[in-house]
RNA sequence: GCCGGUGUGGCGGAAUGGCAGACGCAGUCGACUCAAAAUCGACCGCCCAAAAGGCGUGGGGGUUCAAGUCCCUCCACCGGCACCA
């Protein structure tokens, strides 16, 4: 049969589809196999996959379906990260409704992904915008109420006055909305947040033992920003200041998203004419010669009330946009009247607000040490500020010894941290900050999980009781693009009752970030018609973990620490057993065409469609597999590479052709399964066969190389672009099998059947094609994988490599039990070895272990 | 600046410390053909006319009988973070 890829392989696909032959097992269902979670990431459904979707669906899928032939239950699903912007971008341009156009791209591209062949049980098909879905945001939202890792608080979003509304931070480049160019600010608004800070010591700690990649478990690691140091507290000098003294702990601040060093110095703070600051170098203290404060923190605001400088500096500093601010490197202050006490000494310090402190980490504030450190110096040295040593080492910026310090001289700069902190009981203690932040969940938008509280006059913010979910979108909104969030215009979805008192309340119209329906997805695949919880025990304890989670890099921080994150909540929750969710991860790398990144607006894509509708998809995915490895970037530079692997299919099509022409005699050559599992024609029963050709011999050696080779690459090392090139070398040694061998017959059977097999992965629909015309029974996706006789990985003979003093001087052959005495004088009895040899000394001879290679020092 | 990574033919890449360049792409020559396509065969790192030989995995040094692989050092590039106190 013709290599016909356009043809056949959507007729393999509706048959695999009518014979439900990806669909995996419940926990019950099992039978004691071995599981194997197979899951790519959530995709975004915008109406047309592309090449990226194509490369990680295409590797998720060739080790699932070597999973599943290896024997192991296999689960892999696929979802629909359905919220989100572009959805309620369509409905204002095109008027269409944001489900309707979801549900249309969400079939678009599923059809896309069925003609790529991947085996993806879609009756496990999840899609977030449904209620039956996002109901369990809110229900888990509920129980995160209860233990009270929601809190409500005051942040800055990006208002756009024009449009009186909120923008995400995508829709905003440059300070203005990237459509209509109307000017953005930040303002302040309450808002809903997730305490993921409780978590941030374990979420970094167990990355240790995951088997993911470097480079990413570096960025989470940057990214909790883990800062081990001390708090101090410098008194503010003077009278009448009360009133201008930190308000970290009056009722206000209390409601700030808080992160996880704000619980330690929380205790510190209670006495209001404090400034305290957090610091990595408490050694230096005595360096102390001035305090730099954010223009935002409270004190400064305070002050900058009366003080027409100090308010013109912090206005100028508000004023710039958020990214000048982060690429200006030139520190600026301004001298505020506050003067503050050191603690030791009792010296007067002078109090600065300056724009290179930030309000978001540790206190907003910094005791600055110019001796000591370099941002510090720089403005010391631009405000005249006097610059005392007070460590005495290599680099200013290192730990040393301590001096100009009192009491303190002479210590190392570890064990005077420790005397400091004792000495200043109450106003220093050891403390640890982070830059993880809290999780800020509200999105004042339609498209979105509505978040499940309502606002009563009398009770506050109250969570909608758990039987009264799903708080359901309404359909009746208007999308404008301007104006507040759309569900506002809802009166139905507005009206709601007090669940406490009874009285009218008003829904809260804030939906949640999607990264919350991203963020427990894998295990509702696991369970997704479950309608009294978001999933059963049982089926998170039959598959979780996932056992290989592939996906792109950009998800290295956000969607990955925040999956990881839900994952430890839940179970603290009871609801799965094991502390991570991806056991392994691989970030597969971009295709590119002509080194840049394909994209609509540079012209530069290459439609995944058009490619299978010219080579058929097992051509794709075999270059996929093919080209390089899964971390690298992929440059599609021409059709060159497709062309290789289509030749390569045409190839093995016509290998099985001439086979079944020439040596089948239309009788097929692969016999029932001899036990159930192995089917007659492998390898090792062919083993027991007797008498066979030099070549025979050499081939099945190659066989059964290639199928532990291909076997490790796809169990063991993930290595995919070798298990392709390991079939095209297979590929070429069958074809070199002589015509006139004496047992052809009886071995091309057998290597055929074992190569259909271990392309089956790869090139699925081919592999269907031809199993079924050399005589396979069933699919050859159930079938099972072929496997290696050890004694077939070796042969009679061996070729051992003579080097002398390390270089490659002669070859001999030997026989394979030759032991290393006889290797020794094999190598040095060859031509070229003897001819490097007179005249020498031989000092050592070493026959390396495996004896292939005889090393000879003269 | 800090962190992570990568440097191998014209290109993509292969190689548990043991024959560097597997496999493929591109290319050259040949066969088949009236011709083309497809297909098949041969060649395909550099130096030398060739053989023999020498050189060769970013540069330099080291460990080793043996280094693309391990160690030190320098360089280049890619990615992430970046006034984080």
């Amino acid at each position: 049969m013709p290599f016909n890829p356009l043809v056949q392989e959507p007729e393999i696909q509706k048959r695999w589809l009518s014979e439900n032959a990806f669909a995996s097992p419940s926990s019950s269902g099992m039978k004691g196999r071995r599981k194997f979670y197979a899951l790519v990431m959530l995709p975004y459904p915008s109406g047309r996959i592309h090449m990226g979707h194509v490369r990680n669906y295409t590797l998720g899928d060739i080790a699932a379906r070597f999973q599943g032939m290896r024997g192991a239950a296999v689960c892999q699903p696929l979802g629909w990260d359905a919220f989100g912007l572009p959805a309620e971008n369509a409905a204002i341009q095109n008027n269409i409704h944001p489900a309707a156009w979801t549900r249309q791209n969400i079939s678009d591209m599923k059809a896309q992904i069925v003609s790529m062949g991947v085996s993806y049980d879609w009756n496990r098909e999840i899609a977030t915008c449904f209620p039956d879905y996002y109901r369990w945001n809110q229900w888990l939202f509920l129980r995160m109420w209860e233990r009270g890792d929601v809190f409500r608080a005051e942040r800055n979003v990006n208002w756009c006055e024009a449009l009186g509304t909120v923008l995400a931070n995508e829709q905003v480049i440059d300070g203005k909305y990237e459509r209509t160019g109307d000017a953005v600010v930040q303002k302040p608004m309450e808002q809903y947040f997730l305490r993921i800070t409780k978590y941030a010591d374990e979420l970094l700690n167990d990355l240790d033992d995951l088997d993911w990649p470097e480079n990413v478990k570096a960025m989470q690691r940057h990214w909790i920003g883990r800062s081990e140091g001390a708090v101090v507290r410098f008194q503010v000098s003077g009278g009448g200041k009360e009133e201008t003294g930190d308000s970290r702990g009056t009722g206000k601040h209390e409601a700030r998203p808080r992160d996880a060093s704000a619980t330690a110095s929380r205790n510190l703070s209670t006495a209001t004419c404090c400034i305290e600051v957090f610091t990595t170098r408490l050694d230096t203290l005595f360096g102390v010669s001035f305090m730099a404060l954010s223009t935002e923190h409270p004190l400064i605001a305070e002050a900058a009330k009366t003080d027409d400088a100090l308010r013109r500096f912090c206005e100028r500093i508000a004023a710039m946009g958020r990214e000048e601010r982060l690429a200006c490197d030139v520190k600026e202050g301004c001298r505020t009247p506050i003067v503050v006490l050191h603690p030791f000494t009792g010296d007067t310090v002078p109090v600065f607000a300056a724009n290179y402190v930030l309000m978001d980490y540790g206190s907003g504030a910094v005791m600055g040490v110019p001796a000591h450190d370099e941002r510090d110096n720089e403005f010391a040295k631009k405000y005249g500020l006097p610059i005392v040593k007070v460590i005495e080492s290599n680099d200013p910026f290192e730990k040393g010894t301590l001096i100009n310090s009192g009491r303190f001289n002479g210590m190392s700069s570890d064990a005077a941290v420790d005397a400091m902190v004792g000495d200043l009981k109450g106003m220093a203690e050891r403390s640890v900050t982070y830059k993880l932040k809290d999780w800020g969940l509200s999105r004042q938008r339609y498209w979105g999980t509505p978040v499940p509280t309502v606002h009563c006059d009398r009770c506050g913010v109250q969570p909608v009781p758990a039987s009264d979910l799903p708080v359901s979108l309404p359909e009746d909104i208007v999308f404008t693009g301007a104006g507040p969030s759309p569900l506002t215009t809802s009166a139905a979805f507005l009206r709601a009752v007090c669940p406490v008192c009874g009285g009218p309340a008003r829904r809260e119209t804030d939906t949640m970030d999607t990264f919350v329906d991203s963020s427990w997805y894998f295990l509702r695949y696991l369970d997704p018609q479950n309608a009294g919880a978001p999933f059963s025990r049982a089926e998170a304890d039959a598959w979780m973990p996932v056992d290989l989670y592939i996906g792109g890099i950009e998800h290295a921080t956000a969607h990955l620490v925040y999956a990881r994150y839900f994952h430890k909540v839940l179970r603290d929750l009871g609801f799965v057993g094991c502390d991570e969710p991806f056991k392994k991860l691989i970030c597969q790398g971009m295709v590119l065409k002509d080194g840049a990144k394909m994209s609509k607006s540079k012209g530069n894509v290459v439609d995944p469609d058009d490619v299978i509708a010219r080579y058929g998809a097992d051509a794709l995915r075999a270059f996929m597999a093919f080209a390089a490895p899964i971390e690298k970037e992929i440059d599609w530079i021409g059709f060159e590479g497709i062309e290789g692997a289509s030749r390569f299919l045409r190839r093995v099509t016509r290998l099985v052709d001439d086979y079944c022409e020439q040596d089948m005699d239309g009788e097929s050559n692969i016999r029932e399964p001899r036990d159930g599992s192995v089917p007659a024609g492998s390898a090792e029963r062919l083993l027991a066969g007797g008498v066979w050709s030099a070549e025979e011999k050499l081939l099945l050696h190659k066989l059964n190389v290639a199928i532990k080779r291909i076997t490790d690459d796809l169990e063991v090392r993930y290595q995919f672009n070798t298990v392709v090139s390991s079939l095209m070398e297979l590929a070429n040694d069958i074809s070199a099998l002589p015509a006139d061998a004496p047992r052809r017959r009886e071995i091309m059977g057998c290597a055929l059947s074992v190569f259909v097999r271990l392309m089956s992965p790869v090139a699925p629909h081919l592999a269907e094609q031809l199993w079924e015309q050399l005589g396979g029974k069933g699919f050859c996706m159930n079938s099972s994988w072929p496997e290696y006789e050890t004694a077939w990985l070796e042969t009679d003979e061996q070729l051992v490599v003579v080097q002398i003093n390390g270089k490659v001087r002669g070859r001999v052959t030997v026989k394979s039990n030759a032991d290393d005495e006889e290797r020794k004088g094999a190598a040095l009895a060859c031509p070229e070895a003897r001819a490097h040899l007179i005249g020498k000394e031989i000092r050592k001879v070493i026959v390396v272990p495996g004896g292939k290679l005889v090393s000879i020092v003269v």
